[in-house]
DNA sequence: TGAAATCTTGCACTCGGTGCAAATATCTCT
DNA sequence: AGAGATATTTGCACCGAGTGCAAGATTTCA
C-alpha cells in the first residue's frame, strides 16, 4: 500500500477518482450556469469532463444530484455546531447558534449562483424542498441527542419544524435583500425578530 | 349553444373531456396502489383508461401530476376558510380554524392511501415537499389580504412558514397515531400544544 | 511480472415526455 | 340536415435520462 506524504492511505485509484468527480462537478456546474439546467445534457457534461456518458452515472446517480451533492456539508456543519454547545444551553439557543454558524460558513459566491439556478428551475425546486425536509430530520436527531427527558420529543420535533420553516423564509428574505448587506448581521437580526414574533403567535394562539 | 338542464353550458365536448380525465385519474391511482408508482408505466395507465399514451399528456403534464392534481382542492378550501373569518379575528386563530377545517374535509380513505404511496416513493417525496411550499405561498397571500398594516408583511410570512412547518410535523405525528383516533380531536389537541410550545420557544429565544 | 480487483467504456434497451400532422369528433350557422 | 370551422385524439418519429451487461483498460499487491 503506497502512502502519500501526508500519511493518508490514498492510492492512485482514489486520487484519480476524486479528481474525476471534481471534474464532472465543475463541468456540470459551469454548463448549468452558462445555459441553464434543462438545456444541458448529460452528454455535454460528460464531454467537458472528458469521461463517457456512462461514467457520469458512476459518480452521480442523476443530473440533479450534482447540484445538491455539496449541500451535505451544510447539514454536517449544523450537527457539529449544535453538538458543540454546552449541554445546559437551551435548545433554542443551540439551534440558533448552529444555524448562523452553518449559514455563514456555507454562503459563498458559488452558493448564491446555485440558489439562483435552483430558484429559476422548476425541476430543481422540488428537489430543493426535499433538502429542507432532510435537514429537518437531521436537526430533530441532533436535538433529541441533547434532550434529557423523553417527553421532550414532541417539543424537539416542533422546534425543528418551526426553525426550518424560518430558515426557508429567511432564505427568501435574504435573496430580496439589497446587495452589500452583511449576512451575519442579517441573520442575527432575523433571529431577534423571529423569537419575538414566535412568542406573540404563541400568546395569541393560546388564551389571548 | 346547447344547454344542459341545470343551465351550465357544458357541451358533449367538456363532458367527455371531464370523463376521460376522471378515467385516467382512476386508472393511474389504482395501478399505483396495486403495483407502486415506479413499476407503473404510462402506457399501462393509458391502456386501462382506454386512451393513447399521447393523450395521457393532453390531460396531465407528467406522471407525478396525477398524484398531486387533487390536492389543489386543499389549498382552495384553506383559503376560503380563512377568508370567511371575521376581519378582527387574530390571524393566528384564523389560520388554525382554516387548517383544521381543510384537514378534516380532505382526510378520507383515498387520501390516506395516497399518503402511504408518497411516503414510500422517493420520487414523489420531493414533489410532495413542493406542495407544502406552494401551500405556504398561498397561505401567505391569504394572510396578507387580511392584514391591514403593511409592516405586518414579515409577521405574516413567518406565520405561514411556522404553521406549514407544524402541518408537516403534525402529518408525521398523525401517521404514527394508533388507528381509531379522531382526526378532529387530534388536530385540536395538537394546536393546543403547539401555541403553548411556540410561546416557550419565543421566550427562551429572547431574554434569558 | 502476473493474477485479482477495480474502473471505464460502448452498446443496446426502457421509459418519460414533446412536436407534428393526419384523422376523427363536435360545434355553429344557415 | 349538412358544410365548414374548431377542438380532440391518435400515431409516429424523436430526444434525453437512466440502467444492465460484458468487454477492455488500469491499478493493486503478492
Amino acid at each position: 500500500m503506497t502512502r502519500t506524504t501526508d500519511g493518508a492511505k490514498e492510492g492512485r485509484r482514489e486520487i484519480k477518482r476524486r479528481q474525476t468527480r471534481e471534474r464532472i462537478e465543475e463541468a456540470a456546474m459551469s454548463l448549468f450556469l452558462e445555459r441553464g439546467f434543462d438545456a444541458t445534457t448529460i452528454e455535454e457534461i460528460a464531454e467537458r469532463a472528458e469521461v463517457s456518458k456512462r461514467s457520469f452515472f458512476d459518480y452521480f446517480p442523476s443530473k440533479e444530484e450534482v447540484v445538491f451533492a455539496w449541500q451535505d456539508g451544510f447539514a454536517d456543519h449544523l450537527m457539529a455546531a449544535i453538538a458543540s454547545r454546552p449541554a445546559d444551553d437551551p435548545a433554542v439557543k443551540a439551534v440558533q447558534h448552529g444555524l448562523v454558524s452553518a449559514i455563514v460558513s456555507a454562503a459563498d459566491e458559488r452558493a448564491m449562483a446555485l440558489g439562483e439556478l435552483i430558484r429559476r428551475t422548476p425541476a430543481l425546486k422540488a428537489r430543493d424542498q426535499l433538502k429542507y425536509a432532510k435537514l429537518e430530520l437531521k436537526l430533530t436527531e441532533a436535538l433529541k441527542a441533547r434532550s434529557r427527558s423523553d417527553e421532550e420529543r414532541l417539543r424537539v420535533r416542533l422546534l425543528a419544524a418551526v426553525v426550518i420553516g424560518a430558515l426557508r423564509a429567511a432564505g427568501e428574505l435574504w435573496s430580496e435583500q439589497p446587495p452589500g448587506t452583511s449576512l451575519e448581521t442579517f441573520a442575527h437580526q432575523f433571529f431577534g425578530d423571529f423569537w419575538k414574533t414566535l412568542a406573540d403567535f404563541g400568546n395569541e394562539g393560546q388564551g389571548r
